[in-house]
DNA sequence: AAGACCTCCAACCGCTGTCGT
DNA sequence: GACGACAGCGGTTGGAGGTCT
């Protein structure tokens, strides 16, 4: 089920996810947010279209992604709007929420398309984070991204009664905070005055909770959803900024460094 | 043991809708 | 209204891993 890695006319990199890219991925949208997802992967560095960003980041990658088997309950929810509502996969997703209109999909051509759940028939759920299918080629670096995720998504999910919990994902939120009125690709530059401005309205965007359902209500504060990929590496603390890419990242590590959460 | 076949799902592709100019 | 850029959606495919013979 691993696509093997090619790269197209254009160069860009097709096939499986490596964890680096995945890092890389993470770091930049916990930095910047999905701003761009043309634009994502230049400027995170990755050699990916954006699209394929953006797949594997709402598929795998967002924090509130649920893996693994499918309830009952979730079986027959799915079973009854796809009889209302057809193969409206977006649609049904938004009902379940942490559960992608990808994972639905294949959910349904694998195991209720023929009218009754055989998921029981899967004894354990695949490593769905798929950067590395086979167990024994499984690194200690996936099992770090695997339980980083995990951690991520546990402190959300631990403030928030899931199914009270909304689509798209939270994180997606930050965008539509931060940077979503800016459609041009060099945001950065000036962003940092215009959210600045827009903070002092909208409170601190790095002391206040960041990750909000449409109703506002608070999922996980920064430093919830963060700290694990600070502790872990995948997001290092900038050098001196000597390039403005780092200067939202930057007021993000003075913040920690003011709550005592980080050693600079 | 090994080859054939099947299952499942990550990822790709192309189309559509929306928005700004 | 026409056009282009972009995001999102749904169908399809590739192929690893499991099961069968």
């Amino acid at each position: 089920m691993v696509r093997t890695p090619s790269c197209d006319k254009n160069g860009l990199k097709k096939g499986t996810w490596t964890p680096e890219e995945d890092k890389k991925l993470i770091d930049y949208v916990a930095n910047f947010g999905c701003w761009n997802w043309r634009q994502l992967p230049k400027h995170a560095g990755l050699s990916r279209c954006g699209k394929s960003c953006r797949l594997r980041w709402m598929n795998y990658l967002r924090p509130n992604v649920r893996r693994g088997n499918f309830s009952q309950e979730e079986d027959k929810l799915i079973l009854e709007l796809h009889r209302s509502i057809g193969n409206r996969w977006s649609t049904i997703a938004r009902q379940l929420p942490g559960r992608s209109d990808n994972e639905i999909k294949n959910h349904w051509h694998s195991s209720l398309k023929n009218g009754s759940s055989n998921s029981k028939s899967k004894p354990v759920a695949r490593n769905n984070l798929k950067t590395c299918t086979r167990k024994e080629d499984k690194t200690n670096e996936d099992v770090d991204i695997e339980s980083l995720l995990d951690n991520a998504t546990h402190n959300i999910l631990e403030s928030t009664p899931i199914l009270a919990c909304p689509q798209p994902s939270s994180i997606s939120t930050i965008s539509s905070l931060s940077h979503s009125d800016h459609s041009s690709t060099n945001f950065k530059s000036t962003s940092v005055e215009d959210d600045a401005c827009s903070w002092e309205n909208n409170g601190d965007f790095w002391t206040e909770p960041f990750l909000q359902d449409f109703e506002g209500n608070v999922k996980c504060s920064t430093d919830d959803f963060l700290k694990p990929f600070f502790e872990l590496g995948i997001i290092c603390p900038p050098s001196p900024i000597d390039d403005d890419e780092d200067i939202s990242f930057w007021f993000y590590g003075l913040h920690m460094a003011q709550t005592n959460q980080l050693q600079l």
